[in-house]
DNA sequence: CCTTATGTGATACGATCGTATCATAAAACC
DNA sequence: GGTTTTATGATACGATCGTATCACATAAGG
């Protein structure tokens, strides 16, 4: 046979093709022939580590959020504050520099299609946040407990705000229609809001 | 010449196909057979009325815009108070019934898309929020004027948020991933919190 | 060393796509 | 009433797509 190849890396090489695809003309951009040009390989190659299309495409968005995954979590910050580490977290959600802004546009557009694609929204929605709401909302009650928030808040709701404040200056971001600071400001805004404002950062 | 028909009727008659298209099947289902398929007429005649796919896809877009600003229009509150407005303009932002819905994946659809195409970014850019943080954080300056308030809000950044977290909702509430009585809560918790809370409704 | 399993290239098939061309029925115009 | 214009159908062309098939070179296993 031919060198023993690993597959995993072959597989990851024709996934970052698929990525940068996804990311700079869409999904629907995506074809076995693309993937495979983008890659520098044949056709063929793609159709023998990644059976199908629709294969392809699935298993490229599980590689993809693996790869996020660790990337976020390289990113966590290590002896900061609760309200620290909160921030870093929404501002981890938003498009601030090429690599998020690819993951971004790739799930985006996974995301579009998932909504009418039953399969295909498992796989976009399980890994997306699974409870993110409930950690934010953990770490304010810590933070409560620290005494550090102002009274009558709804912790809950809070976390929940944040995320989707978060979220929805996603696209505007993308657009260029609000800048990345002006993002970062609304967000420490609304930290600010939540916190004491006597509290230490 | 055959009966002299309305052009105009027929250009909406085969947006309208176009929009199911795209909201039920995605942008890249949406092609000139498709349409005509779904219009019920046949493929000459969509070129007939719109040349080439581009601009079937970009004058479906503008009928789309003018069809939701009507929409919305007829939607705005009489005589209601400035909490009142304010909450209807966010929650006409959600995916809350079928109409709006259909918007939303329209929008969406062609959002994720204008990413990467400059000439429809314009037409989805455009059309999209021209300056609905002003207009919300009018109305807030307006609330503010009348006490109705409380002390402290960056007005402008409180208009940013109350729009953001709309916006960050609503791919949420289309996959069904919160419901739409969880979203229209988180609203209102976030209108209570910058109301005093003995104004009125 | 020889067989066998593995990795890769070339190519072919049928479907669908956007678009162009040709034909023609019928209402409007003089 | 003949002619011109408008609306529509039928169909054809070339490109690209997903996928399948066949061939073959090469390294591992006995």
């Amino acid at each position: 046979m031919p060198k023993r190849v690993d597959h995993s890396l072959r597989r990851l090489q024709i996934a970052e093709a698929l990525w940068r695809i996804a990311a700079s003309r869409g999904l629907e951009e995506v074809s076995m022939r693309q993937v495979a040009a983008e890659a520098g390989v044949s056709t063929r190659l793609v159709q023998y580590y990644f059976e199908t299309r629709d294969r392809l495409l699935v298993e490229a968005l599980a590689l993809r959020n693996e790869y996020d995954r660790k990337r976020i979590e390289s990113r966590l910050p290590e002896g900061a504050s609760l309200k620290e580490a909160i921030r870093v977290l929404l501002l981890g959600l938003l498009p601030l520099d090429d690599e998020s802004r690819q993951s971004t546009l790739i799930h985006l557009a996974y995301g579009i299609r998932a909504v009418n694609d039953r399969l295909l929204a498992e796989h976009v929605t399980n890994h997306a946040k699974p409870g993110l709401e409930d950690i934010v909302a953990d770490m304010l009650r810590g933070a409560q407990a620290g005494a550090q928030l102002r009274d009558g808040l709804d912790l809950d709701r809070e976390a929940a705000t944040l995320l989707a404040l978060s979220s929805g200056m996603t696209y505007d971001v993308l657009m260029g229609i609000r800048t990345a600071d002006d993002a970062i400001a609304l967000v420490d805004y609304n930290l600010r809001r939540v916190w004491r404002s006597e509290s230490a950062t």
